[in-house]
DNA sequence: ACAAAAGTGTTAGACCTACACCCATGG
DNA sequence: CCATGGGTGTAGGTCTAACACTTTTGT
């Protein structure tokens, strides 16, 4: 490994002759999709087909073109494997230190983890003849390689976004009663929260709207609709809405 | 591509018959080593000596070995180019979408930012004659590739730690005065602090202790040196300091 | 005695939490 | 009329922000 050590000179040599450099690495991507709908977080799994991990459930993904970015990579391997389009992702963390599993084909993985709102949510019959289905964040079976740590990974980040961004605009659907919203962060956050409160700090911070319309609800009274108002909403992604310690 | 379309058959072909994937993309690591010394922060640079870079300014990194993990690869790549050896490191984003550059040549690299202490600063002559320097975050020179931009967003990355984690253990010394800790943040926050509010807020959280032991100083009143409590940094970094969401 | 840095408390206001009853609808 | 879910206000306590003078040392 010697003529590896300096990194500059051997970059140059390879970026100038056009050699390939005898790294035996992957580049793939994996996508954790969820989904919530009915009081559930859903995370979107294939059934591996082939292989060694055939019969188990994965996460949705693969290698990377070499002319593609990462975050398409994501979106076409979703697409392909099970026809959902994903509007929104954003890059979890790179996987790649599993050296032990086969070291003549070491892949590493960039995740990425987005959200898709129920009316996405629909799996279409792909060419790719992989099964796909929605799992209860509750429920998820045993998975292949590292992805049920990897999920695991990505919830602990949709948490904690909870507490300094605004969440929701593409988990939920354009309009929604306000429940909705105090469902999902009690799902998500898997505790209890005070309806009164909760809708005082949401509606203070001013990245959901009361609408005009109203929500026939199977019984009881009907509620009001809200929608996203998606260019506060977008602010406050950026800016943070936990702004607490205001030192000085 | 078609014969990519599909993952999961093309992984087990390749998996079974131990043949490279022909994907040309090569995987690097970059290194943001930051250092804390006389009010400044500084990075750690390496001047590149060869190609079309040459003389540029550029992050210490390099190619990861089939067998290594991230991490490693970052701590060798910075120990051989600079001398300095890493004790804190944290991946940070992984880049490789700048598939423009030379699409023979697509390098996607896992960036890691990492603190050391003003001990661990001395940069040490390596058998790679590449020059290495700390630069004051405030009078970085141009850089190659993008990395300017992934300095920016470790910076980001460090200022928003301070709020939800303790931070200082990597960058300060064993024993130091409190304005240190307070210039620390100042310097990283770039805005000013109440000495006061700022020292009762961070001695209740517990992670920063008093010693019997004072700082000679050039003038003024002598301070006391204060120490971190290593189990109570510990454990606030997992917890997390700015619960301030407490619905329910 | 003066310059330089360290050390220290209080108060007003903002914000958070806890908490319970009435309302509108469908069956 | 009852079951179901929607809608609303206040008071007490906690936390935060603003703010300035005294102490210790070296010169």
């Amino acid at each position: 490994m010697k003529w590896l050590n300096n990194l500059c000179s051997f970059y140059i040599c390879v970026k100038y002759t056009h050699l390939k450099l005898s790294q035996n690495i992957n580049l793939a991507v994996d996508g954790i999709i969820f989904g919530y709908q009915d009081h559930s977080l859903y995370v979107l799994l294939i059934k591996q087909k082939y292989g060694s991990q055939k019969g188990k459930w994965a996460l949705p993904g693969g290698f990377v073109l070499d002319d593609e970015r990462l975050i398409d990579a994501v979106k076409r391997e979703v697409k392909e494997e099970t026809g959902v389009e994903v509007q929104y992702l954003e890059q979890l963390y790179t996987f790649g230190d599993d050296i032990d599993r086969d070291p003549r084909f070491r892949v590493v993985s960039v995740a990425y983890f987005g959200t898709v709102n129920p009316k996405r949510m629909v799996l279409k019959p792909t060419t790719d003849a992989l099964d796909a289905q929605w799992y209860s964040i509750d429920e998820i079976p045993k998975l292949a390689f590292d992805h049920a740590m990897i999920i695991k990974v990505a919830l602990d980040r949709l948490r904690s976004k909870l507490n300094y961004q605004p969440v929701g605009f593409n988990l939920l659907d354009n309009r929604f009663p306000f429940s909705d919203l105090e469902q999902l962060y009690m799902t998500i956050l898997d505790r209890d929260i005070d309806r009164r409160n909760f809708r005082k700090k949401i509606l203070s911070l001013g990245f959901v709207e009361e609408t005009d319309e109203y929500h026939k609800s199977g019984s009881g009274r009907p509620g009001k609709l809200f929608k996203f108002n998606s260019k506060k909403y977008k602010e406050l992604e950026q800016e943070g809405i936990n702004l607490d310690i205001k030192f000085a």
